[in-house]
Formats: structure tokens, C-alpha cells, sequence
RNA sequence: GGCUCCAUCGUCUAGUGGCCUAGGACUCCAGAUUCUCAAUCUGGCAACACGGGUUCGAUUCCCGUUGGAGCUACCA
């Protein structure tokens, strides 16, 4: 097979979602699996739903994942000649009527079954005699989507369509159009959707955010790009990380999946962990740049923390969470308030490991002696590296609530152990 | 309602009649490691929706039931 030629068709109604872009991005690894070629075309034939600004936020989207498409940009809304001319081939064979200002296509449908071989579902078949005769030309003069996609799936000679589900059951009047032009249709793979947790369609609040936002939350075009592309694909292997180039050669239309994913954000968070850390290991001045256009870091301030909690971190952004560990900054009242709170917590867990003897006895003692002093004039870096030191030991430290935490966490696990044999002695 | 699609651990999935006491990943739990956490490694919990067939043998094939999704617009 070649000569691959496929599209991504949104319609600029708005800024489209992550799973939208997984459309585009099926598209895209497809045509290039194959050594074909991805076109963009904006599917503008709803003037009252456009949405300005909306081809731009497309196009970004795209750049953003590294998904460039080949030759310009087509708009349908600059080829109402040629629905025009392809209506009065329509009309000439008596197959397009006038209803009410609009043109409605004549279903002529001889078999009746009619179906075709899926790519992704098998064969699928609808009986003829639920069809009806549908609009083909708006009273508006613009074309519907049936019409539009069929002429110019055509005329940009698209070898394959890969789309929305949702378009399953208009394909046969797809195929119709293509037969009542003596045209040859394109293979069609239809691609389950992305459901959110309750299995209904993905909503803003369960992850149908664009990509720029995920972006702005800190997230890595490479975790998206490997995030989606594993709802609802799954490679011949075990591999679970995944570059694009890789991914261009290893895509194939044979084991996408029929049934529809859902949507699951631990996963992607755990995606974009392992890509900060690959990242940081294959090139850390990328990492690097990343972080200080994120956060804004000076070099020496980037390096410090990068280099100490980049194991920890799963968003770009939560590397400003660490910032106050190593800026050293005077304490304002806020930072103060913190204080007191953490180290509260810090001396009466002290006081309990200490009776618990889960800490050495000197090591309280030595911190003890140091929070009898007046701590308010200590910088935050001081005290975390005071306790951080004492208890833990590691250079660059923890953020205090995060020690509390996990002295918390010993101290409850200790105590119900305590409890537990108390019971048992009883 | 009609038509269509879909159905393996909580989630993403492997599996195309015997390699399956169903494999991997996320999450969760435990252990190892590290003077803490994280990361890493090891181990554990956890699924073939149900009922009929077909077959020597069904997660895998067929039918039905149930459940979920989509379409049923002068929206895409």
C-alpha cells in the first residue's frame, strides 16, 4: 500500500481536547508509520459555532506535540465553488433534490446491507432502509460534513480515514456519496472515544483539557504524546515509554483497540515522572530550560534543585514547590506562621520517638537544644537543615510538612503496633 | 423506541481454541536499599459480565441476556 494520505479534520468550534488531538495524533503516527502524508484541514462549514481564534489554538496544539503537518492549511469554507460544481453532477443525475432552500441527497441504495471492512471494527453493515435522504447543501449555500468530507476526502486523494466513533453510523451515507460520484471510497478506521471515570463522555473536569493547559500544569509534550497514544493502542511488547520517533515506526492500525478507554490522570502523572526523569538523565539542559522558563530560576538556583528533587517531582511546575528550600529567603510572617506550626509538630513528635526510642537519644537531645533557642530569627534553610541533618541527614532536605509526614507515619504505625500487643497481653 | 458499536484486574492493556493455576503497566500494600522521603529493585492484592451452545477442550468461535457508548439535526 502506498501513497498514504491522511487528515485530521476538526472543526474550529473551540480549543480542541486531548482527546481530540488523539485523532490528530493516530493520524499523524499512521501516515508516518507508513511513510505517508498528514494533512490539516479545518472543517469550517457551521459559520454560527465558529469560534475566532479557535485555527490558531489548532495549530498550536499540533506544534506543541511535535505533530507538523504537510502542505498548507485547507479551510472548507474557501471551496464553496467546488461543492457547488460536485451538487450539479449530483443534480444532473437526478440524485440531489430542493427542500425548503436546502439540497438533500437521494438515498438510491440498491443492496439491502450496506457495509464496509473497518479497520479497526471488521465488518460492519447497516440495512439500507434506515437511511434517509439528507441534507447535502444548507439553505446557507455551505456544505454539511457528509458532503464536504466526501468531496474533498476525494479531490485531496485521502487513501485513509481515520476519525471519531461518532462517525460510524453516517459512513453509509459516505459510501453512497462516493458511488453516486463512481468515486472508489478510502479505507475507513473508526476509533473508540475517551470516556472519563463514570464512563460518559470525557468533561472538562475529568481531564478534557486542551493542550496548553496540560502544558501550563507542567506537563511534557513526550508524557502526553506517550500517555495517549496508550488509550487505546498498545504496542507488541511490554515497553511502556515511548518517543514519538519510536512511535512512528512501531504505530500500527491493527492493534488499536475497539472497546473505549477512560480516562486516568495517576497514569499520566506517572507518564510525565518518567519522562522529567529520562529527560534529566538523556539532557539536563533541556530539563533545565524547561524548568526556568516554568519558574523563572536563576542558573545555580535551577541546577541546586533540579538536581535534588528532580526524582520526586511529576510536573514541571512542582519544582517551584522546593524553591524556598535553597533561596534562603527572610523569613515574612507567613514563612513564620509555617515555623511555628511544622516545628509544634516537630517537638511533640520528637518528645514520642523519643519514649518510643525510635530515634538515637542523642540526636534529640542535639535537636531539642536547638529549638530551645529563639528559632524566629533562623532562615527557613537553617531549620530545615538543622532537622534535616539530625533526623535525616540528606543534604538537600525536605520540605517540613513533608518530615512531619513521615515522622507522623512512623509514630502511627509504632503506636498501633503498641496497641495492637497491649490488646494481645490482655 | 429504531439502527450501530463495545464488553479481561479499580484503570490502561496482552491474549486470536490447549502455551492461561490469564501476562505486563498505573494505583494500593509489604520487603530490600538509602542515616528520612523520593527514585530504584523484589514480592503481594486484584479480572475473563451472565446464560446457552459448537468442540476432546473455550477468555478466545456462534446465539441470547444484561450492561455501557454512539447515531437517529439545514452540528460536526
Amino acid at each position: 500500500m502506498d501513497n498514504i494520505k491522511v487528515r485530521y479534520g476538526p472543526s474550529p468550534t473551540g480549543i480542541p481536547h486531548i482527546g481530540n488531538i488523539r485523532t490528530a495524533l493516530f493520524n499523524f503516527l499512521f501516515a508516518k508509520s507508513k511513510n505517508g502524508q498528514f494533512f490539516l484541514r479545518i472543517e469550517d462549514t457551521d459559520q454560527a459555532r465558529i469560534v475566532p481564534g479557535a485555527v490558531e489554538k489548532i495549530q498550536q496544539s499540533l506544534k506543541l506535540l511535535g505533530l507538523l503537518y504537510d502542505g498548507e492549511i485547507i479551510y472548507q469554507s474557501k471551496r464553496l465553488d467546488i461543492y457547488q460544481k460536485h451538487l450539479e453532477i449530483l443534480k444532473e443525475k437526478k440524485l440531489a433534490y430542493l427542500d425548503d432552500g436546502a439540497w438533500r441527497f437521494k438515498i438510491n441504495a440498491s443492496d439491502p446491507k450496506i457495509g464496509w471492512q473497518d479497520l479497526v471494527h471488521g465488518q460492519v453493515e447497516f440495512p439500507t432502509n434506515v437511511l434517509e435522504d439528507f441534507i447535502i447543501i444548507k439553505s446557507d449555500g455551505f456544505p454539511t460534513y457528509h458532503f464536504a468530507s466526501v468531496v474533498d476526502d476525494h479531490l485531496m486523494e485521502i487513501s485513509h480515514v481515520l476519525r471519531g466513533d461518532e462517525w460510524i453510523s453516517s459512513t453509509p451515507k459516505h459510501l453512497l456519496l462516493y458511488d453516486a460520484f463512481d468515486w472508489k471510497a478510502p479505507e475507513f478506521a473508526h476509533l473508540p472515544p475517551i470516556l472519563g471515570p463514570d464512563h460518559k463522555k470525557l468533561s472538562k473536569r475529568d481531564g478534557a483539557k486542551s493542550v496548553m493547559e496540560y502544558i501550563n500544569e507542567g506537563y511534557l509534550p513526550e508524557a502526553l504524546i506517550n500517555f495517549m497514544v496508550l488509550l487505546g493502542w498498545s504496542p507488541k511488547g511490554d515497553q511502556e515509554i515511548f518517543s514519538l520517533d519510536q512511535l512512528c515506526s512501531e504505530f500500527s492500525l491493527e492493534r488499536i483497540n475497539k472497546n473505549s478507554p477512560v480516562f486516568n490522570l495517576e497514569k499520566l502523572d506517572w507518564f510525565n515522572g518518567q519522562w522529567i526523569r529520562k529527560i534529566y538523565e538523556e539532557d539536563n539542559h533541556h530539563l533545565k530550560k524547561l524548568v526556568q522558563d516554568k519558574t523563572g530560576f536563576s542558573d545555580i538556583l535551577a541546577d541546586k534543585i533540579i538536581e535534588s528533587t528532580y526524582t520526586r517531582v511529576k510536573k514541571i511546575n512542582d519544582f517551584s514547590d522546593y524553591q524556598y528550600l535553597i533561596k534562603q529567603p527572610k523569613i515574612d510572617r507567613n514563612l513564620l506562621m509555617f515555623h511555628d506550626d511544622a516545628i509544634d509538630v516537630l517537638r511533640s513528635a520528637l518528645r514520642l520517638l523519643s519514649n518510643l526510642k525510635v530515634v538515637k537519644d542523642e540526636t534529640i537531645r542535639s535537636v531539642y537544644k536547638k529549638l530551645d533557642e529563639d528559632y524566629s530569627n533562623w532562615s527557613m534553610t537553617e531549620i530545615i537543615q538543622l532537622i534535616g541533618r539530625s533526623i535525616s541527614g540528606r543534604k538537600y532536605f525536605l520540605p517540613l510538612l513533608d518530615m512531619a509526614n513521615i515522622i507522623g507515619n512512623k509514630l502511627s504505625d509504632k503506636l498501633e503496633n503498641a496497641i495492637e500487643q497491649a490488646e494481645k497481653q490482655k
